[in-house]
DNA sequence: TAGCGATGCATGCCACGGCATACAGATTGC
DNA sequence: GCAATCTGTATGCCGTGGCATGCATCGCTA
């Protein structure tokens, strides 16, 4: 079939072992820049690395919804209720009614929330640029991030790796 | 050709937006491909990816311990030990004691989990590359391997990113 | 407009990881 | 050779996410 067809001219450009290896490689990276970005979000403004990306999001993305965020970040319904939840018990997020679906909520930032992301933000790009910026050269950033922008456009198309809930 | 990019490379510099969007490209894609091959590996092996991840370093590090595993995977040593005891529970793997320290074991792949991680892999990898190889260019796939493996390996010299426990 | 499947979200249960603790065994200093 | 300390691992508690369920609301169709 047509995906074998596939696999073997892969296999005839790119040796075998490379993509697990990439693979291998992704999964550590992110891990390590996760947990070392959470340290020092923690430290500084209490909070950690996810809760700064759906922060960062909901500012740029208005007017969302709980199904919104848990699409773009590929995570189940629940645990971004469960997540939003604990962002708007701390006051940093509020729901307001939807008034075209009253199934829904409109998620923004309040004002101690945007403050909270501005200055997060900050601290988060500076460890970015200690552990990332000083390591890879502007060539390397920009072929890497240029791969993994397709792959992720192909994930996101294909509606690749969401969760059931 | 790639000669000359990388000079041009060197007189250019880096966008102050462009770490960010690696790092959100970087998460969402592990993200997305961790649950896709979590998915397959589950319905056609009955482990997901994190265990198949360890059972694959387990067979290309024999008698390593606990620890060893903490540490490549930057998790934390509770975590590798519960771990190891669900892998040893379904007798995949199996802790030997260790000649040279009694406080610690060297685990080791049974025959089952030899078997089941030589399975695995080819699923894992006939699926991973549905997903990137047909997406990416061999020439991508390397370049961000080589960004991705420079990162990693600084990352892992200065002991960055790993939890306390 | 009444009814019905589809949709959006919240919640409960479970699995898993981080962190703190406990303890056995190793190592160091005297 | 013993005490003090350090190291390696296991375990308990807690927070978080996935999945299943429940429920309110929407949209379609007759």
């Amino acid at each position: 079939m047509a995906c074998i067809a596939r696999l073997y001219a892969v296999a005839t450009t790119l040796p075998a072992a490379e993509l697990p290896a990439l693979f291998d490689d992704l999964v550590r990276c992110e891990t390590r820049l996760y947990n070392a970005l959470g340290e020092t979000l923690r430290a500084e403004h209490g909070i950690v690395t996810s809760q700064l990306e759906l922060l960062r999001w909901l500012r740029d993305h208005p007017g969302s919804r709980v199904g919104d965020a848990a699409t773009a970040f590929a995570a189940g319904v629940g645990a971004m209720s469960k997540g939003t939840d604990r962002l708007e018990a701390r006051g940093l997020v509020s729901r307001q009614p939807n008034p075209a679906d009253g199934r829904s909520s409109l998620i923004s930032l309040t004002a101690r929330g945007a403050a909270l992301v501005a200055a997060a933000e900050r601290t988060f790009d500076a460890r970015l640029a200690e552990l990332v910026g000083t390591v890879l050269s502007a060539e390397q950033v920009r072929s890497a991030g240029a791969a993994l922008g397709v792959l992720r456009r192909s994930l996101e198309a294909a509606r690749v790796g969401l969760p059931v809930g």
